[in-house]
DNA sequence: CTAGACATGTAACGCGTTACATGATTAT
DNA sequence: ATAATCATGTAACGCGTTACATGTCTAG
């Protein structure tokens, strides 16, 4: 198993939901919140081709209609075997220094392709971890703050409140899981 | 004037400072804050390359003590220039989505090498950036959320809660800024 | 004397960026 | 007609990642 980018995965991730085509995929990145991916056509349709020698999906031409060539690609059980895999490892705290992004679009699929189940143990993993760290940042701040310029303790204290809203978020997210759970109503 | 990666600009901010060798910068972006940036030998030794052939930053083998060579760097005036040009520059939409961190970087320094007035112009056209796109985010997870799983929604509702508490940092860093000037009181 | 911190480098590789190229279909 | 949208691709380039290479100085 070769090594997949983070844009491979989101790839991944949305022909999981369902066959789509390089230009639907270039489409999702340039008009919706998942535009932090590449919507480059240089960018996505070799990574459609990496994907595809890997074995992880198959693209078929769709001669739908009166159209252009139209390749759709659909992910294959392989590719289905490698993204929960890559999903649901362990959250590591280097993860959470360099990797955030990459745990939610993790986190962002994994009702769909690994089940709530994984989810709520994820978000458990990483409310774990989040606790962890956050107080060393504000420890950070708190003792580098006074001598650093105001600008510089601004930016960081931006960098601290970002970690402590995730950690708000993650527990309010699980709750939902929970609730859900337990009570069985709808959000 | 070539283009300058964000590695080369973080290096250029820190040289701004003081003058520091390679490894002085590789400990910072190991062991701080600033470490989501590259502390690799392979990124920052060919940074300092690049950045000394383009003219902003110059090399000395410092001598001192019975220690093995050692090259500190410091930032030339054309460096400077560069650093505060890319600083000030004015925030685009497109920044706000694709380029935070790059974002939080030129605020990071610019009390020291721009100046508090930057700041605080900064700040004000970041709050009206952001107050501009985060209803737009809030929006689409208003129509969207209802349809999308709830790990997906989650998932949008941290990046929504993302920019809604950067809005709110926004504008308690101007609040700083603003009492500091008219009380005339030190940090 | 040897492990670990100090200190600087190089080379292969992968992938995203930018720019270019091509062509069909639909709307004005 | 012609611009815009649909639709897919390629090639050069830059830079970060990973791994390797080398050598010094200090502490146990």
């Amino acid at each position: 198993m070769k090594t997949i980018s983070m844009l491979g995965y989101a790839i991944l991730g949305l022909l999981h939901q369902q066959a789509r085509s390089g230009y639907d995929l270039r489409k999702i990145f340039a008009n919706t919140p998942m535009g932090t991916f590449s919507d480059s056509p240089g960018a996505i349709y070799p990574a459609l081709q990496r994907l595809e020698k890997q074995g992880l999906l198959r693209g078929q031409l769709h001669p739908s209609s009166g159209r252009r060539r139209r390749r759709v690609f659909r992910a294959t059980a392989s590719g289905k075997r490698s993204f929960k895999t890559w999903q649901t490892k362990s959250i590591s705290a280097d993860d959470i220094i360099h990797r955030l992004d990459e745990l939610m679009l993790r986190f962002g699929f994994m009702d769909e392709t690994a089940g709530p189940a994984h989810s709520v143990r994820f978000l458990r993993s990483l409310t774990r971890e989040l606790r962890r760290y956050t107080p060393s940042l504000r420890q950070f701040l708190k003792a580098n703050g006074p001598q650093m310029p105001l600008s510089g303790r601004l930016a960081l204290e931006s960098g601290v409140r970002d970690y402590e809203e995730l950690l708000r978020w993650s527990r309010s997210a699980l709750a939902k899981y929970v609730t859900k759970k337990k009570g069985g109503r709808r959000a």
